[in-house]
DNA sequence: TAAGCATTCCTTTTT
DNA sequence: GGAATGCTTA
């Protein structure tokens, strides 16, 4: 067999292609494997991406398939995007020739789009995202007579996703699942929310998958067509497919059986959105005769690391068990750090940031790792006040923010004068006048008159159902939209947006609001124009807009990154931080009182992702209190620190009890800027039940062996800004702006216009104009 | 219609 | 603690 395999390697000329040259044993039968099912069990950095770009190009070489002839599918746009790139250095330009790689998500809208009218759309529908998904949800509940307070759109909006998720149509809930909405109207809602949505020609995300799988069901040919067209399926991160995708995938596999998943089941951590690790669970039954290979050599962190992770979640029993080795050199223990509160432990990972700063590490290379976005902020505030450069990442995402919303959706009514929820979002913004009376009177004459809310507003303008100054103003607007859509015709859709912004008014209400974040949103609008440089049309970069979410912000700065652990998938990082490992906080407290023993798994599952995003050092902390949703509450260490085998963990708790008391006393004394009552601890309400607990218990009083290292950032690089002084008006990104009241070196207090006195470092902040 | 106050709700969020 | 939403009032 190996010798069949290494002849089939082979070009013609006899050498090894460059693309299996860097690979091992499992990864080249992976890639070379490429007839029949296989099940390819990826550990955490075992070359997995390595593997699958490998396979993906041995079958173009080999002239197995053209590369339209191959469907791949990832999670991500970023997963898809590196595959490509990947992809091409091995094959040179014949990627370009790979329309089938690209999310489920892309990859569904790209086939509805030739087969719309088969579910009832028209092939330019458009794709909603959450938002207008729950402004129409909740006109669907308030129009019938539903108290929206009593069943929150929300809920429904959930329940509608976990429906689709796992290919559900309305006919197909049964009785409990009809009665999980407002005793028993579930059924009725979500067919009156799908019926809604067709006479908007539009749908959500749950619909680009399940309309597709509807289709591939009911209509034989359609199926068939890409049964011909496509010889090879390949999967990335098959552990986070649900129901939908699954049926949608085995319907597609089915005739040619060629299809080649690439999961770990081991980092599964998306269950809560409908994934199912029984899909990979269960795939050898799927697919009798699968062959499985198991890629277990990871090529990315120390013995050290590896051994605490795989110790780890040796304590899950739902695996299919893997043993990852690696013959990396030993490396430093995993470190865990106990303190006593969540501010020593923000002081604590900056002094440590700092230090590996000092010792010319990239900062690139490190990352505060969290469970939970409300951890972030925390840090960050540290980072601030010491002058550490970082990068959140997740929490708003570009394309989420207010104004670039309210941009898109001018853009939308635009190309689509049908969009009404488009409409719905910015006829009143900015402010011109036109409030819910207006907006009524346009809903009540579309539903007469069956048109959709722009036609309908340009008839009602001519009848005297408005008043006068109401009808002016709508008249006005949309003999704007009027214009735009003739500019349209003859600018960019960058030059167009600009255009937009400035005659809409949108831009004299962003000037003319001096609050903190307006600058930033004036920015924002720019970039986003910016962003649309290198799309011909408008309608190419609205369909990029819906499904690509995420802009690809330049990172090559040297930041520190802080995210959820979650959002760290995937990735890796020289050093990597994990605070907040406590029970309550991780594993989190509504894993602990729902969802039983598989949700706990799951949070050990996401420690293991965690701990595995190491390259070379992993720290870990865990605090004796922490304030949560403004209660002190004192709080033991995670089970998970337990569970990490002893051997490969240095533990360290210098902060604890007395010696936190001595340290606060101390650094009062120390601090210059210890008058300051807004930045210092509040003691009064730091005395929270572990406070008294830790001094009973008569904790070992420790000199904290890191003084050193504590320099406040004023009396380290001390050199003040020249153009600073007392009494300046300065702005600051995150604070907004505010007036220097004192300066000491580079540190200055400042009294924020809306956060109040807070000290910051002077390259933070800009002179204001 | 918009501002100003009270109330609610707090994981994770690839598309 | 705090944002985000919704209701009341000017």
């Amino acid at each position: 067999m190996n010798d069949i395999v290494q002849s089939e390697a082979r070009a013609p000329d006899g050498q090894v292609p460059p693309y299996a040259q860097m690979l091992n044993a499992p990864q080249r039968e992976a890639v070379l494997t490429s007839e029949g099912p296989v099940l390819m069990l990826a550990g955490a950095g075992t070359g997995k991406t390595a593997a699958l770009t490998a396979r993906l190009a041995h079958l173009i070489a080999m002239r197995r398939a053209w590369p339209s002839e191959i469907l791949c599918v990832t999670f991500t746009n970023k997963a898809a995007r590196e595959m490509r790139e990947r992809v091409g250095r091995h094959v040179g330009p014949a990627v370009e020739g790979m329309p089938w790689l690209g999310t489920f998500h892309s990859v569904c809208a790209k086939m509805l789009r030739r087969h719309a009218e088969l579910a009832g759309l028209k092939s330019n529908f458009t794709i909603i995202d959450t938002d207008d998904q729950l402004r129409l949800l909740k006109q669907l509940i308030t129009a019938n007579d539903l108290d929206e307070k009593r069943w929150p759109a929300r809920q429904l909006a959930g329940l509608i996703d976990r429906w689709k998720n796992r290919g559900l149509n309305p006919g197909d809930l049964d009785a409990a699942e009809n009665e999980a909405y407002a005793n028993g109207l579930g059924a009725k809602f979500y067919k009156l929310y799908q019926e809604r949505l067709i006479a908007l020609n539009a749908c959500d995300f749950g619909d680009l998958m399940l309309h597709m799988l509807n289709i591939f069901r009911t209509e034989p040919q359609v199926l068939e067509q890409y049964h011909q067209r496509f010889k090879y399926i390949l999967v990335d991160e098959y552990q986070d497919t649900n129901q939908v995708q699954y049926l949608w995938l085995r319907l597609l596999a089915q005739h040619r059986k060629n299809i080649c998943v690439v999961g770990d089941d081991d980092q599964s951590i998306y269950s809560w959105r409908g994934a199912e690790v029984a899909n990979i669970l269960r795939f050898e039954k799927d697919f009798p005769g699968a062959k499985v290979i198991k890629l277990e050599q990871n090529y990315r962190s120390t013995p050290q690391i590896l051994a605490a992770a795989s110790g780890l979640i040796d304590t899950n029993s739902q695996r299919l068990g893997k043993k990852l080795w690696t013959e990396l050199p030993k490396g430093e223990k995993v470190r865990v750090i106990g303190v006593w509160d969540g501010p020593e432990e923000a002081r604590r990972i900056g002094e440590e940031i700092e230090r590996l700063e000092r010792e010319g590490a990239s900062m690139e290379e490190v990352a505060v790792l969290v469970r939970a976005q409300y951890q972030t902020r925390e840090i960050e505030d540290r980072f601030i006040q010491i002058g550490i450069d970082y990068r959140i990442i997740g929490g708003f995402r570009f394309y989420e923010r207010a104004e670039i919303r309210d941009a898109l959706a001018y853009l939308r009514v635009i190309a689509q004068p049908a969009d009404d929820l488009a409409f719905e979002r910015i006829y009143n913004q900015p402010k011109r006048g036109l409030g819910a009376k207006t907006l009524e009177a346009m809903r009540r004459h579309a539903r007469r008159a069956n048109l959709p809310l722009t036609a309908a507003s340009l008839d009602l303008a001519n009848t005297d159902e408005l008043p006068k100054r109401a009808e002016n103003t709508l008249v006005a607007l949309l003999r704007d939209f009027a214009k735009w859509r003739e500019d349209a015709e003859k600018l960019t859709p960058a030059d167009l947006l600009r255009q937009v912004v400035t005659e809409s008014g949108y831009e004299d209400m962003l000037q003319k609001d001096r609050s903190a974040e307006s600058a930033g949103r004036l920015e924002n609008l720019s970039e986003l124009a910016r962003a649309m440089e290198e799309y011909e049309t408008l309608g190419d970069f609205l369909e990029h807009v819906s499904l690509v979410m995420d802009s690809d912000a330049a990172n090559d700065d040297e930041k520190v990154t802080i995210m959820t652990m979650h959002g760290a998938k995937g990735l890796e990082f020289d050093h990597v931080f994990l605070p907040g490992w406590e029970e309550g906080v991780f594993p989190s407290q509504r894993s602990l009182d729902e969802g039983g023993l598989a949700s706990l798994e799951e949070e050990r599952r996401l420690a293991y992702v965690a701990i595995t995003r190491a390259k070379r050092r992993c720290t870990i902390l865990h605090a004796a209190n922490r304030r949560i949703y403004g209660q002190w509450t004192s709080s033991i260490p995670s089970r998970f620190v337990e569970e990490l085998p002893d051997e490969h963990v240095e533990s360290e708790t210098t902060m604890t009890g007395g010696a936190s008391l001595w340290r606060a006393n101390w650094s009062e004394n120390d601090d210059p800027f210890a008058h300051v009552s807004t930045s210092r601890p509040d003691r009064s309400s730091a005395r929270g039940p572990g406070w008294q607990r830790a001094l009973e218990s008569g904790y070992e009083t420790k000199q904290p062996r890191i003084q050193e290292s504590r320099r406040s950032a004023a009396s380290f690089a001390a050199k003040p800004r020249g153009d600073i002084a007392i009494g300046a008006q300065v702005v600051h990104d995150k604070f907004g702006s505010g007036v220097v009241m004192d300066q000491e070196g580079n540190k200055l207090e400042i009294e924020f216009e809306d956060v109040g006195l807070k000290r910051v470092i002077d390259s933070f902040v800009r002179l204001a104009d």
